[in-house]
DNA sequence: GGGGGTTTGTTAAAGTCCTTGAAATACCGG
DNA sequence: CCGGTATTTCAAGGACTTTAACAAACCCCC
């Protein structure tokens, strides 16, 4: 049955506690002062005195020189903030070429960032880079590892939700063998999580967005993957949710044999290029045929107003637009936002797919790109890791 | 900034009297002994008799005569259970040719039922009959319009969250003008919801089954509609999330004008008729060619083996797979279920449309049709106005 | 330099609620 | 009529928050 917890007096001291905490995190990274909790959290001063004695002695916050700032004339106020140190958090990206890790603290604070290449592709040597990303991110840091709070992984492919184990990555030849989170798990002493990239990416840029409403973030660059964030939290489904490289386009796209799915074969940025190229063949005066012939180039020159250009844009934007419709239609999300390699398309794009997508949809959702930078499944993982801790308040 | 409640001692008071009339809840519609919810919530006794006192003061629950059942030798056991008249709540699912109500205690006990057929359509002879059919359903549970607790309503077409206000609804001429919400706020004095069939019926098929995971609910008939439950909650984006009907499958389905979205032009109850009315042409042996030729009688053709039937159910599958399969991997749903007229068709439907998700698809779902019956979107208005009354327990 | 004003911190008493444990109650079977 | 059993009732104790009054520290201004 619903086992209920048994509720006495000293749980109120835990909500209580639990909540100025949750104050001082909406200040961060300002410093409060005693009585702006009092007036946050409703209430009364002895009771937010006790929590803040409470956190303090936990580590959780620091008391400040009362020294600094007198706003108005009176006794000074004692003023505590997020002692960030007390529960630091690590992410790790793991990608085919690189991996990326960074340790925030708890008022997402960046304490280190760490970012190897990697030489060869083969599952062992990225375990080695992962390793070796870890260490140095944990000197720069000065951290150990039985001080972090909490780990989140970014992975391509599909992860089990239950073991984190990862069930299907086509770009890393291996990785479905390698026990990723088993290994972490033995390195560090705290929960380790291992998500699809894709998601953890959407919810960075959830994170760069108000917290609520329905958000289908797509990645967008060689592959294609996305992530469906609903009021702040990531929707997982059976584990493969936000899988869109696999929806098959009308139109056919033969096997390349290395694992991408039909609409990441249609309008991944090698077929863009493929497309310009064939496009390119039967318009001797198009600006596709001079210069280097890649993804952007082919934005650039459609921005120019290049005929062949545009028609690609075009047929790109419509079976991106075809692909997509229906989880639209099904999900109503607020918006559509992409990123990866793409989003730096410039506005040609966007407008073809709104264009597009108008005619395919209801009501048609906002169609962005995200401003956020190359370390977007970084930032995600940080803050699915920075989640889970403040989820367990351990007050 | 995160406004929080004071939380003082008479806080406790409500939490534990919350879990108590919870915990009645669970054990509905027996009556339970006091030692059980002791049990059952993990509070002490005297505080589960005040909570008990209180509950029964404010009509929640009811004590019962200790005179029945004594199962062990002992003092009589105090029994109290649900008072279901202390907040009935009343669902309404208005049709384009049917307007169904029901009212349900809050122990989910059927109080009334009624049913009535709307003669001609038109707008405002529908807004009669409702106003009737709820007449009648109130005298039926001997209750007035202000003691019921909450109101859900479905309709067809597409409800703003916001006013309430059905903001297209092709199937009822002139339906969009009617301000329904607010022609039933004036009549009772609860909170109002107006909500889409589709999303009800999928909250229906939701309840049947397990409460976690993720749901996606057809109903198919003559129109499409689907609806989207996430964790026992449901899902509406914007507002419009599950219009599956608009979805655009592969090849041409003329408008034919009455609003109607292509899938439901390729898919719906009547193109299923239409393709094995084309498909007896060419056929003069095939069983479709006698007798009178519906939706049920394709289906139970195909299960006979009728070589024209088992191509056109095998094509509406295929159809309906491929243009459901990305709303499936963005979504990874844990079922698609199936109700409707559509969801009698039998087991042949069911598997091939199986079979063709699984080709496109990564973690295919569970395909399966609906036990529910006719009444599938009034259960669901029902249960959503329940959920409602037991979200704010005014203890 | 001292007093008023202001803001904040401190402390003790009161109130509310839950818990503990012992005693009382009510029914059964023999 | 008497133990046995399960439940209820009652009173004392402990934990927490609140209220309210008081003390501290700083500013400004005369």
């Amino acid at each position: 049955m619903a086992e209920e917890r048994a509720v006495g007096t000293p749980v109120l001291r835990r909500l209580n506690t639990a909540a100025v905490l949750r104050a001082v995190r909406g200040c961060a990274p300002e410093p409060v002062r005693l009585a702006e909790l009092v007036r946050l959290t409703g209430l009364t001063r002895p009771t937010v005195g006790q929590a803040v004695d409470d956190l303090v002695g936990a580590g959780w916050l620091q008391q400040h020189d009362p020294a600094a700032t007198s706003p108005q004339g009176g006794r000074p106020a004692v003023r505590v903030s997020l002692r960030g140190r007390a529960a630091p958090v690590l992410g790790l990206d793991v990608g085919p070429h690189t991996v990326s890790t960074g340790i925030d603290d708890l008022a997402a604070h960046r304490l280190a960032a760490v970012r190897l290449p990697v030489g060869d592709t083969g599952a062992g040597r990225l375990l080695g880079v992962v390793d070796e990303a870890v260490g140095r991110a944990l000197a720069e840091a000065a951290l150990g590892a039985d001080e972090i709070a909490a780990v989140v992984v970014a992975t391509p492919g599909i992860v089990d939700p239950a073991s984190g184990r990862i069930l299907l990555a086509p770009s890393v030849p291996g990785w479905t063998a390698v026990n990723l989170s088993e290994h972490l798990r033995g390195r560090f002493g705290c929960p380790v999580r291992v998500e699809n990239d894709a998601n953890l990416a959407a919810l960075a840029v959830a994170g760069e967005r108000s917290g609520a409403g329905t958000l289908l973030a797509v990645q967008w660059g060689e592959r294609l993957g996305a992530g469906v964030v609903i009021d702040g939290r990531l929707h997982r489904g059976t584990g493969a949710a936000g899988e869109i490289g696999f929806i098959r386009p009308p139109g056919e796209f033969p096997d390349t044999g290395d694992g991408r799915g039909p609409l990441e074969r249609a309008v991944g940025a090698e077929a863009i290029t493929e497309r310009a190229r064939r496009a390119a063949r039967d318009r001797p005066g198009s600006a596709l045929r001079s210069g280097r012939l890649d993804a952007p180039a082919v934005f650039t020159a459609a921005a120019g107003g290049d005929e062949a250009a545009v028609e690609v844009v075009d047929a790109v934007a419509a079976a991106f637009a075809h692909a997509i419709a229906p989880a639209v239609l099904v999900l109503a999300p607020d918006a559509v936002v992409i990123g990866g390699g793409v989003a730096r398309a410039g506005s040609v794009l966007l407008t073809a797919i709104t264009r597009h997508l108008e005619g395919l949809t209801l009501t048609p959702p906002a169609v962005e790109f995200s401003g956020l930078a190359e370390d977007t499944v970084l930032t995600g993982a940080l803050r699915l890791a920075l989640d889970e801790v403040w989820g367990r308040l351990p007050v």
